[in-house]
DNA sequence: CCCAGTAGCTTGACATGTCAACGATTAATG
DNA sequence: CATTAATCGTTGACATGTCAAGCTACTGGG
């Protein structure tokens, strides 16, 4: 990848906290910001050199042919997409003719999705290759690093919702 | 702040892993991602209900703010921002009044930024927000544990640049 | 049955983020 | 000094993400 290396531990803060860059902890939400932008960016270049989808798309992909849902809405309440982003996606993906929509169920609102066969075939090509990056993710930590680092995560994301301002 | 709760044990992966839903590791990027739209979306709304900048415009005036930074490229360089979206972000922030640029440096190429009154008047009316906004943030994590929150954000980074596939 | 409320989805509007091609200027090097 | 290369910035194109208004279909209480 790319990436200037630059500023690790010298840059001013992450736009929550103004002054006090002594405190590595007023880079928080910076520093979130900027390793999950280049962890998105890894995965996209992944997947557009390998001949893919944007990253977005291959999300709702995957959760198709997991066999997890078969509805936008199933989309949004386990991917916790934007319903609205979904309803593009969805569109875009039935355009590139990757996923088909059904509308015979009795819910005439709701369309069943289905990968289609080049969706699918997309998919089992890229699976592999996605499963060895997050492999090669994952091996600079150890079993208790991981177990730690996903109960920190956890945490901050009970926190964002609590913040009384 | 809104976010249905739903979820957080009970999704299939993060769009890298495809199956093996047991186990939490496979889920990282996704929470990443999940963890850091929320903290991005409370910050935010916290701006926008208090009147101020969109986040994006918020980050750069308080580059500016600090005297950290007094051009695009030192802004692109401490805070990582596409050269871009820093253009345009610098053109939204003038054209609001926010902030100036004057041209009459030795290089012809950079335009010297500072901000104007009203800017300066809204980032200080926001930061003491935004700083009660980090400090009820961080409130759940020990100071060791802040460290090793960074510790593991800081692997993460640099492992994301090692792929090599 | 009626109809007010809710649910699934669509759409518009905007903000954010990323990449690549390009223009202008400056720096480096023969 | 003259090219060439690198740097700073702009712009176009597109992908992503978020919010809110609105549409249609379903649902439940009267």
């Amino acid at each position: 990848m790319k990436h200037p290396v630059a500023m690790d531990t010298n840059f001013k803060d992450d736009g929550d906290t103004p002054y006090d860059t002594s405190k590595p902890s007023s880079f928080l939400t910076y520093r979130l910001s900027r390793v999950q932008a280049r962890l998105n960016a890894q995965a996209a270049d992944l997947l557009r050199r390998h001949g893919g989808v944007p990253l977005a798309q291959w999300r709702v992909l995957l959760l198709l042919y997991g066999g997890d849902v078969s509805s936008q809405k199933e989309i949004v309440g386990l991917a916790q997409f934007d319903k609205g982003q979904v309803s593009r996606l969805v569109d875009t993906l039935i355009e590139r003719g990757l996923i088909s929509a059904k509308s015979g169920g009795k819910d005439k609102r709701v369309r069943t999705l289905s990968l289609t066969d080049d969706g699918t075939a997309i998919v089992e090509r890229l699976i592999p290759i996605m499963r060895e990056r997050q492999r090669q993710l994952l091996s600079v930590f150890s079993a208790e690093e991981q177990t730690r680092l996903m109960e920190f995560i956890s945490r901050l994301d009970g926190v964002a919702d609590k913040l009384d301002i």
